[in-house]
DNA sequence: CTTGACCTTTACGTAAAGGTAAACTAACAT
DNA sequence: ATGTTAGTTTACCTTTACGTAAAGGTCAAG
């Protein structure tokens, strides 16, 4: 049984984040850790909505915003024009999600076409320390490779 | 030639942002329209950077993450170890905004997974009013339904 | 001349997401 | 018994990205 649990700087660590966020989170609604006497006490459960919060984070949810995908989440059910509410918010998010991957894509462009260009410059004014490559050539283009 | 300005309503309007928000952009030397008089003329390089610097925004960048691509965008040249600097820093942002899209993939995939589970709820305990199925005690008329 | 449509500046207000400090408790170790 | 370590609450502080008023300039139309 993986039943761990984890005391609130454990999981802050793991995360990165501080116990203050932690609490500001359970502060907001969005997890609600079990109690031993005054100290928190996290589930694989809880660890499980902190990804989730933290993951909305980086792609630009609010804490509403997450909220509200986590309570759906552990609702699963209600009144009927709920769940259109429900799923047409989804639908949303997804819409403006798939606008930011366009936008994050043409940002990238941009970002390598400054890189390129930067390099060229370089390669031109402060040519590299090395033995002797005589190049006159322009080989600014196509010099798009992608490292990790 | 295309050599347009704009006012900075037009502006606004154009991309549905408030003339504050340009003000105040120009106060955080984002952009630097010319003035006829008190009033401001933005160029088609000015609305350039705009849309640069809306995208930004849409992709999580800061004011200040912004004016630096801008800066170095319209500076072009400088220092080696500045230019080292830059393009670190560049192959940074290239880097998270690779996560990012991971991040906005995985969501995308939870959201999916969660419209399709509410669908089937409904499907299950608010059965589409199909043509003539047992007609029980409740008679839920007014089917609105509100699509994109 | 005054109204109205735009424009301006200055300046205080606000919401979101925590940071930070003060003061306290509870469990252990020495 | 006392200090250290980890946890707690309460409460004010900070930054970012504007909102929102207050007070006024400019110019064409009625």
């Amino acid at each position: 049984m993986t039943k761990k649990t984890y005391s609130i700087s454990e999981l802050s660590e793991e995360f990165g984040i501080t116990p203050r966020t932690l609490r500001y989170y359970e502060d907001q609604a969005l997890i609600s850790p079990k109690r031993e006497g005054q100290a928190r006490i996290y589930s694989t459960a809880d660890r499980a909505r902190l990804i989730w919060i933290l993951r909305g984070k980086r792609v630009g949810f609010t804490i509403t915003d997450i909220r509200e995908v986590l309570d759906i989440h552990y609702r699963e059910g209600g009144k009927e024009e709920q769940c259109r509410v429900t799923i047409s918010a989804c639908k949303e998010r997804i819409k403006s999600l798939k606008q930011q991957k366009k936008d994050i894509d043409e940002t990238m462009e941009e970002l390598n076409n400054l890189v390129d260009a930067v390099t060229a410059f370089m390669e031109d004014n402060y040519p590299p320390a090395q033995n002797a490559i005589k190049n006159s050539v322009k080989n600014t283009a196509n010099n798009h490779m992608m490292e990790t």
